[in-house]
DNA sequence: GGGTAATGTGAGCGCCGTAAACATTCTAGG
DNA sequence: CCTAGAATGTTTACGGCGCTCACATTACCC
């Protein structure tokens, strides 16, 4: 039970991150700058080494938790899709994601990731992982490692051509219809499973 | 004829951004500082406001270059391809491009982009248009559009999950095969098409 | 040739990441 | 309980950065 005296914060390491984090979706990326941070925590600059080794420490740590909060999103987009149309709401929740909070997301696979972070290879190991039941459930004939790689690409690339501009996207709606587009396009790609499942 | 007491540089313009485009290459998106820059043009520090705005509209002329260059390179894959083999060995280009300039690639896609770069929108126009193009030629009866976006993204995102080391790559070669199986799979998708065009 | 616009210089501001030395508080072991 | 050390936070400082402004130099056009 802290709050006495103020020198001591009394659990700094994980209200840097939250911090971070509040910063990051108020002021964008750029403005992600351990000084920052350690002012709005109320905290002298030099604070925060204390817990973490360098800014890289730290934002891989932001980039970590991000890794978990999409899991949970697509999750409960659906809990263990298995037919095409989940599968779609599944990818549509990945770029929705994307596009609502596009510096966290950049933050997790727009910039290099040291490979020695324990925490944040585990986060996004789990996230492939978890792409690769869907597609192993939803089409258990095909090559599930070959299939998972080609569905978590064409996703993770329509979240970026959005993020970059690059799809003149308009509306959230409009941005679904396309991504659920391609998606049915890939669908019909492993035809014989697909035909089974697929609505049309 | 320049060249004569140094105090004007003489064609600054172009030398900045292909000093910009060494460093890069050299030291990483990091090192890209416009100081750098210009010290290595041999010129002082605030010379380069005087042809470019700020530090992104810099690094934005070298994006610029690097879209011409993946234009090549993609076009030298194939300059118009029309089967599923030449789409592939195009697609491969790209993500080895990714793979080969990584610092170049992420100045490309992986930060925001000012729009009112009309030197860049252009040449990200024009990719965007070649891949219309050849998704436009290779299944004539699909829609050119939705599958030009699919095909991109799905090359994209390769590229992307592959620079961030989320796919384990190893070898360029294990990289070429993943991509040519991933394309196979998005292929069979337009069936009428494919059949008629595909090996298998 | 001389005036004006283009181009480069220098000094300086405030921010940043990071390090070192120092201060305060927490916590075990006697 | 009390005290030694380990944790944790502060202060100060250094160099690099983006950027601005006043000024110097050069190029170009009448």
């Amino acid at each position: 039970m802290p709050s006495k005296g103020t020198y001591h914060h009394g659990n700094l390491r994980p209200a840097l991150v939250r911090t971070a984090m509040e910063l990051l979706e108020e002021s964008g990326e750029t403005a992600l700058s351990l000084r920052a941070v350690a002012r709005r925590a109320g905290v002298s600059p030099a604070a925060p080494y204390r817990h973490y080794a360098d800014r890289e420490a730290l934002v891989s740590a932001v980039a970590a938790v991000g890794y978990r909060e999409l899991a949970e999103r697509l999750a409960s987009a659906h809990p263990s899709p298995s037919t095409p149309q989940q599968l779609a709401s599944v990818a549509n929740a990945y770029v929705q994601f994307a596009l609502q909070r596009p510096a966290l997301f950049r933050i997790m696979f727009g910039e290099p990731c040291d490979h020695d972070n324990d925490e944040r290879v585990a986060a996004t190991a789990a996230v492939s992982h978890y792409v690769r039941e869907i597609a192993a459930r939803t089409f258990p004939k095909a090559d599930a490692d070959a299939l998972a790689t080609a569905i978590w690409a064409l996703v993770h690339g329509l979240a970026f051509l959005h993020l970059d501009g690059k799809l003149d996207a308009t509306t959230p709606s409009v941005v679904a219809d396309r991504v659920t587009a391609a998606i049915h396009a890939l669908l019909t790609a492993t035809s014989a499973d697909a035909r089974a499942g697929a609505a049309r």
